[in-house]
DNA sequence: TGATTATATAGCTTAATAGCTAAATAGTCA
DNA sequence: TGACTATTTAGCTATTAAGCTATATAATCA
């Protein structure tokens, strides 16, 4: 389950989108312009972002707009502290 | 730079290596002994974790130990908390 | 030196991923 | 309905990644 998020966060346009859309919703097209790559290019990527349900798209005319999932993306978050954060690694051999 | 550890994480396997070696240092053989892989599969995932920097390796006789690089695990942790954690996202259409 | 042990590397196969262009879908508006 | 706009989906190619078996390397010990 987290697996999804993992692999969605490994790339780094996916990463800049969220970054994008932390500053608040936009549409496919917005986010597009922020990257050289092509529309549907972004598309995609911004559908590995939906199913890994980091984001939420909803139509509105025809433009589609996405909004950050923030309480996955928190949770996401508390997760790697509790699994990878804290614990202290003392020279226990 | 940080690209190599998101890579490096996404994989689960290698992940739960990470958690392993939370708990201390441990030879290559012990780290493969807990997975169902074969050595040399988990030796290419030691490598992936090596090359991205998060752990250290360290000849010991015919054993090679591996450790975890908490500094660059930190910090990593913290460029992810620095990145998506802590922003609100008001409903700002 | 030769046998044994621990680990890495090479070489292969299969599957997944990122990018593209072209075409389909869905909504708007005259 | 027909033209137009925004976006997704299909279908392709090239690259990367994960797994395996077989082999190589490096250290130890008799």
């Amino acid at each position: 389950m987290n697996e999804g998020i993992f692999k969605a966060m490994s790339d780094s346009t996916r990463r800049k989108i969220i970054e994008l859309l932390k500053e608040g919703p936009k549409t496919a097209g917005e986010i597009s312009s922020h990257f050289s790559y092509t529309q549907p290019t972004i598309s995609r990527h911004l559908n590995v972002l939906k199913n890994a349900n980091l984001v939420i798209d909803q139509r509105e005319g025809n433009f589609i707009i996405y909004r950050l999932n923030t309480t996955i993306l928190q949770e996401w978050l508390g997760w790697i502290f509790e699994h990878f954060g804290g614990g202290d690694n003392d020279e226990k051999e």
